[in-house]
DNA sequence: CTACATGCAAAAAATTTGCACCACC
DNA sequence: GGTGGTGCAAATTTTTTGCATGTAG
């Protein structure tokens, strides 16, 4: 997976009048470096390690704002905490949530959840926007840490 | 949907050497008539109202306690709280989140998602034990309120 | 210059912990 | 009567808000 575009992101803020300052900047940076969704206190870490000393509220509103621009997708795994991830210029796709090593992969689904979509609206007359579907095992490596318990 | 029967939770609670306490009686009263999950501080405002007076902590405590023995599910929709729904005794489901009213509906989709999770079984050799997939959109009644942006 | 961004402090909301007391079984 | 269960207070964690100041465009 190659390196994601940040000239389009700069140029989606710019027509949303948004600046691109030092602690913006750094942060897409860091969304599009990491392959997993992270959450406000990991992205702060981050950002601090940099030499960047950001305080949390702006991580918080920054994330809100890239949100609300649609640059960022806000997602909800099994812990209690947001996690954000760079939209957009990603594919739509979903997680796979190792409960050993905790690692987060992404994975892409062939015609995704058309037919699903379909019986829904045909049983509910629900009208889907989107939709959210994470699944949690173990991945690759955990399984041959021989027992998973 | 008929009333969930609470006979094979209670059997299950008393081998797990847990105790029929009002308290966690009500809980499980009212999860089992709810159809939405429900969040701590509504589950808490649900028992109030019975007027049993219950402290958030011990909520809290029943929840994870009931989640662990596998009674109760834990889910995150797009809010920044855990939500909480019966177990067992409800068949798998997923939830459709209406983006307007907040109505929480459940559906049932017929084989579910095995072909998807085959699929990333091929691909990614991860192995799945759990996925949550939850659809977010508008609601047959909301959809006819005219507009609904 | 001026609208957007940031920092700081403080509040609010969500969750956890420690300890003493209480009550099901 | 002993092991859970509960309440209360306080600590922690997560997120939000208000206001004064800074800075990119």
């Amino acid at each position: 997976m190659a390196m994601i575009d940040k000239n389009k992101i700069i140029e989606q803020l710019k027509k949303n009048k948004k600046r691109i300052t030092p602690i913006r900047s750094a942060l897409i940076n860091i969304l599009s470096k990491n392959l997993e969704p992270l959450s406000p206190q990991e992205i702060l870490k981050k950002i601090n390690r940099l030499g960047l000393t950001a305080n949390k509220t702006t991580i918080y509103r920054q994330l809100e704002s890239l949100t609300r621009d649609r640059l960022v997708n806000e997602i909800h795994l099994n812990d209690r905490t947001s996690r954000y991830e760079l939209a957009g210029t990603k594919n739509h796709h979903h997680h796979l949530v190792c409960l050993k090593c905790k690692k987060i992969e992404d994975v892409t689904i062939p015609n995704d959840l058309k037919n699903q979509e379909k019986t829904v609206w045909e049983k509910n007359k629900f009208k889907i926007l989107q939709h959210y579907l994470e699944f949690f095992g173990y991945c690759k490596v955990c399984q041959r840490k021989n027992e998973v318990g």
